[in-house]
DNA sequence: GATTAGCAGTCTCCCATCGCGAGTGCTAAT
DNA sequence: ATTAGCACTCGCGATGGGAGACTGCTAATC
């Protein structure tokens, strides 16, 4: 193992063949392609140590070399070395502020994943941030019947929850008014789980007895901040392309796909098994949680808008132009969380 | 052609026989398992007959026969004759009443994909009725930020629209609200797009120039009630079973079938081409215009909720258990219908 | 000691061949 | 009109052989 260096060479060269082509590497076509300076046969052998060591392997014995996940592993650690996001983030920031939108996120995501998907060979995303992590502005109290409700809870920046509540009692315009403006002079500022338990506390205190309006106002807010919505909207595209990477799949793994298709909250608990920090997350291949998600490559970034943070990325089969995907993903999140930075 | 009666026996055994098995069926396996007492010869004259007329078709020459799309059409037709809707939709009402939910649409139509994606092998959809028949019953601006406004339109029978705008000019609370109490005095009980009209209508009025809030409340209003989105909510269950249907499918099928899926408009869009009345819509294979969808079928039906019309319904293959598909959809239509009508 | 030319070996892929079995169409008898 | 009987057809799976693609290994070379 003297020249690992040139161990490298190869096999980053074979990735990048494989990944272009598709075929099986041979040794012949390394040679001529990626131009270093030795025979095949040279080749032949720094490819079986390669394959010792777990990077490549034969489909079959006289065939050429395909890279397993691990030898993807080694390619994506070495783009990661080298990468330089700028460019790919300034291009889609541009694009993004050309939007003739309000900057919002609901027309900024869309975008993002089709980009993300045309970057890719694979499913583009773009999820918001998560409703725990807003901070409570102001709610607002729609009659839509004499008992039922319509809340739109309001977070800073903008972004809008809404449930539907049935009060259970009927309650005319002015109550509802009323209740709402002492909740927004109370609880506004503070992030909204910690609005829920503000709320829990406050009952508990014994004014509440005696003040009518306090006490509705509290009902009203219980049920208002109880069991928001899980969901996280999420913006998907590219799923029909993944279908041309099918053939070979197993029935599982299509259906596992067409299921996070289907229903996409599943895609959020999946990223929610990966994610931990800010920055990228690369999972490849065989190092998926769900043996049915193996034949894919998933990479997500997180963005911020200052305070709460939402995730872009892309699924695709293990064959994947990584160093692409790897800068539109990376841009995406840098572009994202730079155009709602100015926004606020 | 002087017993087309049993004719009829034989194709109808026949096609419940192939929706049963997948396999080719046999002349021989149709006198056992379809109780007509005659010979397998004579049957075989029978398919011969049958095939002359498009109505099966053989695989190969020494297999057994297949329903064409025609053929399934004649059977969906014989269905049809002697439906008895009555039985699925007493189940699927009792249940859905018993659902602790405010019986709102967003509770109802979730159930109803799940259940009419389990009665077929395949996607079961339910859709809501589109806004533009919705009749305008309040409307309520939510301000966001300086210039962006929240506008909640709730129609008659508690269903929400919501749309964000930018109004341009920084607004008070109290504007907005007067704005907002002019319009709903003005224009209640008027169906959406003729509000929309009217708003267009009384600009022209000169009175509105000597009027501040009256000019706010139409400009509000104009842009409240334009581009309202034309996305119709739409629920769909069961698309992962659609999967197994798939060895022998195109890939252009497949992604076809997925972009469906992906892009749920779509399939609003496909519905529009077909539906034009009120009653079941049915599709069989080679009926469908889109080539992608030849090999499945789709069976709609339409619900109302008094004033608007959604739209529920299946799609799976065209080897699809119909009878209980027809029912169950059929069922499904008046479920929702009673229980939506009960509600107002 | 690393590199390389050359060559034998291996394995896939493609094609043709060949029974087997299933199910038909036809004919002749009822 | 129905039916029994039988020859026939065709798909399917197994078998085998030839071509082609690359490799691994050996022995020569730098």
């Amino acid at each position: 193992m003297d020249a690992p260096d040139r161990s490298k060479r190869v096999l980053a060269a074979l990735i990048r063949e494989y990944i272009a082509s598709g075929e099986p590497v041979a040794s012949s076509l390394l040679v001529s392609a990626a131009g270093l300076g030795v025979s095949s046969a040279t080749v032949r052998n720094i490819l079986a140590r390669l394959e010792d060591e777990g990077f490549v392997q034969q489909p079959h014995t006289s065939a050429g070399r395909v890279p397993t996940d691990r030898g993807y592993r080694f390619y994506v650690d070495l783009i990661l070395e080298q990468k330089r996001t700028g460019r790919a983030a300034n291009v889609l920031e541009a694009r993004l502020r050309s939007e003739p939108s309000h900057g919002a996120l609901d027309s900024l995501l869309p975008q993002v994943s089709h980009v993300l998907s045309q970057a890719s060979r694979g499913v583009g995303f773009a999820i918001r941030p998560a409703h725990e992590a807003a901070v409570f502005d102001r709610v607002e109290f729609v009659p839509l019947s004499a008992t039922r409700v319509l809340v739109v809870i309001v977070a800073r920046g903008g972004h809008v929850i809404q449930k539907v509540i049935d009060t259970g009692e009927a309650l005319a315009a002015d109550d509802l008014r009323q209740a709402a403006n002492y909740l927004n002079s109370e609880f506004t500022g503070l992030p909204l789980h910690r609005a829920r338990e503000a709320v829990i506390d406050r009952i508990d205190e014994e004014r509440l007895l005696y003040d009518a309006l306090l006490a509705r106002a509290m009902r009203l807010a219980t049920s208002a901040f109880a069991d928001l919505p899980e969901d996280r909207d999420i913006y998907l595209e590219g799923a029909a392309s993944l279908v041309d990477a099918a053939p070979g799949l197993t029935v599982g793994t299509l259906q596992a796909l067409v299921q996070l298709i289907e229903e996409k909250q599943r895609l959020v608990r999946l990223l929610n098994e990966y994610i931990d920090g800010p920055g990228l997350t690369i999972v490849i291949g065989a190092e998926h949680l769900d043996p049915n998600m193996r034949p894919f490559s998933l990479i997500a970034s997180t963005y911020n808008d200052g305070t709460a943070i939402g995730t872009v990325g892309v699924i695709g089969p293990t064959r994947m132009r990584y160093s692409r995907a790897i800068a539109a993903v990376d841009g995406a999140a840098v572009a994202v969380s730079r155009v709602l930075r100015d926004q606020n």
